[in-house]
DNA sequence: CCTTGACCTTGTCCCGAGGGCAAGGTTGTA
DNA sequence: TACAACCTTGCCCTCGGGACAAGGTCAAGG
């Protein structure tokens, strides 16, 4: 095979960035990636640059960005636009989501611990229930 | 059309429990509502039993619950047993469930809020990045 | 009687981010 | 030459429906 020095497979590229081969093939789809290089067998050929890429594309993942997000970022780059703007944007939104979700988590928390009490109330009063009380009672706020 | 007294469509029966047919229909065929009577023509017919089940499932579903849960949940009441321990089984493991994605936002949230800090911050340093330090951090846990 | 509009039917594709599996081609080593 | 380990594409699955299509049914009004 015609391997040029520093062009790895796509299980290799998967291991050194702690991504699986089919994400990488499913980064490349959506665009996050350039195409990649073929062998003249058809095996895609990835470059440090592309491990640099995919690295990135990782800790933008696990800091709760959407591939179409960060699809945008890199296009940005890619671009020459320096993306800090964009990007914190995005930071600053994905936090409002996560706070947005934590109050819905909070309210749904404290709705099941009052279900779950009720129940047990009724439950130590001796009561029965065609269907258990935690979901027969009527929702009050919502 | 040979409608009874107290039959419904799927459509009346989305009115009256705050769902929507497209739901409804989904529920017949995960199993949590058996599968309903039809007139000659083919419409789907309900009962109030069955919009009482439907409203059962709509409050099990905003607790949290699952379909596959919630199909559970009929099924013992249905075989005549009661399900209150089963529903307080889930519903504790939800309330736990909700715990640890909370705790996982919560963790979220904070490398966000620090990369964002990380990142004003080199900024003011005028610093320039290839791709914005928010991401080119490398991660030091996990 | 016929049309109109609201309703119903089934079916399919779409969302996010891949996982799992199948069927087959390629590589490098024993 | 055989074999394992890799690679390829492609399809179906998740979860709870939403959107849309193409067509059948119902009740009311002209």
């Amino acid at each position: 095979m015609a391997q040029t020095t520093g062009t790895i497979t796509v299980g290799q590229a998967a291991r050194r960035t702690g991504l699986t081969p089919k994400a990488i093939r499913l980064y490349e789809s959506r665009g996050l990636l350039p195409t990649a290089e073929r062998t003249e067998s058809g095996y895609r050929t990835y470059s440090e640059r592309d491990v640099d890429v995919l690295r990135f594309i990782r800790r933008a993942k696990s800091l709760g960005l959407r591939l179409e997000e960060i699809k945008e970022i890199i296009e940005l780059e890619r671009g020459g636009t320096q993306p800090c703007g964009a990007v914190l944007q995005l930071v600053g939104a994905h936090i409002q989501e996560i706070d947005r979700t934590m109050a819905d988590l909070r309210a749904l928390r404290k709705a099941l611990v009052q279900a779950r009490n009720a129940a047990e109330a009724s439950d130590q009063r001796g009561e029965q229930a065609v269907v258990c009380r935690i979901i027969e009672a009527e929702p009050r706020a919502r």
